[in-house]
RNA sequence: GGAGGGGUGGGUGAGCGGCUAAUACCACCAGACUGUAAAUCUGGCGCCCGGAAGGGCUUCGUAGGUUCGAAUCCUACCCCCUCCA
């Protein structure tokens, strides 16, 4: 329970890490000095069940306020899904089956619970309201609002200077996502500065429907690992709450310096003091950024697993692209099986390794995907065997010899498999 | 109801009878450089055979057709979009 008033400082760090807006900010701090939990919404469309980096932003931010007391209250939108947010491209979604939306959310919550604390969290489904709603109750909300209103939005203004097409339904969107503010009596909503419209068309709802109105944050957005454009699933630039340690560790490491600090203030809980102190350090070239990049690979890795699986990540990610050695891991590749393949029994050279046909081994044990690849990959210098490169088809291969193919394919001879 | 535009390789998007396995950009892969950074540079990027030169096979919404030859022309069909009303 937040019982009591908020100190001043506290309030402080809510309202300015991490947060891009707050509409209106003065209306928040008095909902805050009062002392009673608040209502804060969220809502997750059942299309999309996985979460990354970039979402955690907002996330976090959840948890944060729930650390004060407040109820997040967290809905399934089984209708908006339907519809798909707008925001993105127009491509249109297929629809979901009522137990893809089950399994989706399912899903969406394991990770979900990973930031935001599961206790001061309830669930609502859209269709719990949006089930029983009538052609009358559709005309009602749509009545509120122009399409001059609407098209002011700039994503839709520029679909609409530019000839594409915009569908109804997509008008809909932000109405039906206003609603579920109503239906719940949301006290604060969260988003991405690109959500900016869609949260205040609820705020304009409530004050037309009687309710308090809701107070709207938004978020900065995380740039995605491509250092360009925003962090999403669709342009292969995220790093997935749910990965496994090595595969964050190495992706937070991919990203450029540049991006760094960002991913400090947005996605740790490292204080503020300490990161302007990274800053100056690396700007006066003090220290070698690899080591902080380290350090936030380590804290996003452990605030996903532990600290343990954050060290291993850490570990691996020095031996494997560090100093190149094969993975604990790697593909075992059977010796044997190989060797009986070849009529004539494989040559030894004067060390006692067989000469294998490596092109075809690559292709059949899935280390590349055609032979046509395979061959490529031998003429561009990307297969090493021990170390040494290949320059012809025949390798020598013993127990225990490491295969590596590009960068990150690696695999080990191994005297048998079953 | 009327007029028009369009469906091309993971994406955007050229090509509009042979020089086109198909321009360009993005993404992706590899190499150089490195901190696996990023950026940059170089090469590659349908499948199969070949050491290579080269050859074969399958691709441009679907199905037929014209032609020595079609992503390019014709016919039908399916799908998408815009404008006028």
């Amino acid at each position: 329970m937040a019982s009591s008033a908020i100190d001043p400082q506290t309030l402080q760090s809510v309202m300015r890490r991490g947060v891009s807006e707050i509409i209106v900010e003065e209306e928040f701090v008095r909902l805050m000095q009062l002392g009673e939990p608040l209502r804060l919404k969220m809502g997750f469309d059942p299309s999309r069940p996985d979460i990354h980096l970039g979402h955690t932003v907002g996330l976090r931010k959840l948890r944060q306020l729930q650390n004060l007391g407040h109820q997040v209250i967290l809905i399934v939108g089984d209708w908006t899904a339907q519809i798909g947010d707008p925001s993105g491209q127009s491509a249109t979604r297929p629809m979901l089956t009522a137990e893809e939306v089950r399994d989706n959310a399912e899903s969406y919550m394991r990770q979900f619970f990973k930031v935001v604390d599961r206790e001061r969290t309830q669930i609502e489904w859209q269709s719990e309201w949006f089930g029983k709603f009538t052609l009358a109750n559709v005309l009602d909300l749509t009545k509120r609002f122009t399409v001059a209103q609407f098209l002011a939005r700039d994503d839709f203004a520029q679909r609409f200077r530019a000839q594409r097409p915009i569908a109804i339904t997509e008008l809909l969107y932000p109405l039906l996502q206003a609603y579920d503010s109503i239906a719940i009596q949301s006290d604060v909503e969260f988003g991405g500065t690109d959500q900016k419209f869609n949260l205040l068309v609820g705020r304009d709802l409530q004050g037309m429907m009687g309710q308090r109105q809701q107070q709207c944050f938004t978020m900065p957005i995380l740039v995605g690992t491509d250092g360009e454009q925003k962090m999403s699933k669709s342009l292969d630039n995220y790093i997935g709450v749910d990965e496994p340690p090595n595969d964050m560790y190495g992706k937070v490491m991919s990203i450029s310096d540049s991006l760094m600090m960002d991913y400090f203030y947005l996605v740790t809980d490292v204080p503020d003091a300490e990161l302007s102190e990274m800053s100056r350090a690396l700007e006066s070239e003090s220290v070698n950024p690899m080591d902080l990049k380290k350090r936030l690979a380590r804290e996003i890795v452990a605030q996903f697993h532990d600290d343990r699986a954050a060290t291993q990540a850490e570990s691996h990610f020095v031996g494997t692209f560090q100093r190149g050695d094969a993975p604990e891991d790697a593909q075992a590749i059977s010796l044997s099986k190989w060797a009986a393949m070849l009529e004539s029994p494989p040559e030894a050279d004067g060390s006692g390794a067989l000469m294998l046909p490596i092109l075809s081994m690559i292709v059949g044990e899935g280390l590349a995907q055609s032979s046509s690849e395979a061959k490529r990959l031998l003429a561009q210098g990307a297969i090493q065997v021990d170390g040494e490169r290949l320059t012809a088809d025949l390798a020598p291969l013993r127990a225990g010899s490491v295969i590596r193919v590009g960068r990150r394919r690696f695999a080990r001879m191994v005297d048998r498999e079953d």
